[in-house]
DNA sequence: GCGTCGAACTTTAGGGCTGAAGTCTTCGAG
DNA sequence: CTCGAAGACTTCAGCCCTAAAGTTCGACGC
């Protein structure tokens, strides 16, 4: 870290050289560095907030492995769930509240549809429409996944007293309705972060 | 859950029918709801934490595209840039930082050296290893880049006192710790979010 | 009724990513 | 000095997603 280059050091730093992840305040450091204009508060609640949503995922996708389901799925699974009592959405739905294209969902739906976790029937009313509804089979497979990420969930939590818990739940929730007014539109690609 | 269908009633809750994006507070009830071993402030913490990265991510993608740049190619040009001074690193150690496989560096790599945002050459002394090495235009590239996410970070952290901003660094920063010294790799697929 | 518009999903082409296999180079043991 | 092993990147096959057409129905207007 903090490669120190002086001007007599013809050592040009061979790249891949022990350069090793960087923590979150050298990283901030090196923002000021190469940046003056930087709030370094601002910039510190947000490189937390990217480097913490990207171990989750990585969490989260080592336990729905071990379940036997992509993260993917249990995205569907979960907006299914949370849908409540008949736990049925239509595609165009479930593409919007996951954040993808309607063509994506229609390939998801297969898969899951072919693994039995959820069941695509057309809509009698309307014979444009699909619907497609949670099985058994997936109710338990969500059950399963919620145990397992409370668990890590409890845990990631575990130094924070209650009411350190309240207060980060209510200063994000700040946070997320000033983005959530500011872009109503619920949809949106999601690429990687850092 | 039979879904009783009356005669004279059409009304079946069709799927897609108005069910808009569930808020943040009808999310968190639909989870005690189907899922009573919950801790309702942890689900807060945890959600909102998902919303909000979710967004940010959405807020990230339409700055860049603005620029004429994607994502992707934003992550490497801020890892190169925080790397600092000679702004170089090898393919496998960004790869690392980024969280994906060598495989697809190899490919980021071509097409950001064919738009003449890096540079690669075989390093000198090692002729195993890859140098990748920022162009101008590539700094300037994440110069622009930088300019319209520290505005909208500030935008996002607009209603937190300079004390809530300090206060949520901390609390966030506690977190990261946990999790990185759980999982000391760096590595680790990213996959969606909610 | 009938034609057109529009909504909801599916299909198709193309790009990016993963995992596994392959290539080239360096290092160490005999 | 030569051979085997390990390291660093690249190539290849396959999967999933996006964007842009299709396809199929339902809703209106005349």
């Amino acid at each position: 870290m903090a490669r120190v280059i002086l001007p007599g050091m013809p050592e040009t730093p061979t790249p891949s050289e022990s350069a090793s992840e960087p923590t979150l305040e050298e990283q901030i450091a090196a923002y000021q560095r190469e940046f003056r204009d930087l709030d370094p508060q601002v910039e510190q609640v947000v490189s937390a907030l990217q480097r913490l949503n990207r171990r989750m995922n990585v969490a989260y996708g080592r336990q729905t492995t071990t379940l036997g389901i992509s993260n993917a799925e249990w995205e569907v699974l979960k907006a299914l769930v949370l849908s409540g009592a008949p736990y049925r959405l239509g595609p165009g739905e479930l593409a919007k509240r996951l954040g993808l294209t309607p063509a994506a969902m229609t390939h998801r739906i297969d898969r899951m549809a072919a693994e039995g976790l959820v069941t695509r029937e057309r809509d009698e009313n309307n014979r444009v429409r699909v619907i497609v509804e949670l099985t058994d089979e997936g109710r338990e497979q969500w059950l399963a996944a919620m145990r397992l990420a409370t668990v890590f969930e409890e845990d990631l939590l575990q130094d924070l007293s209650t009411a350190e818990r309240h207060l980060l739940g209510e200063l994000l929730t700040r946070l997320l309705r000033r983005v959530e007014e500011a872009q109503p539109d619920a949809g949106g690609r999601l690429t990687d972060l850092d």
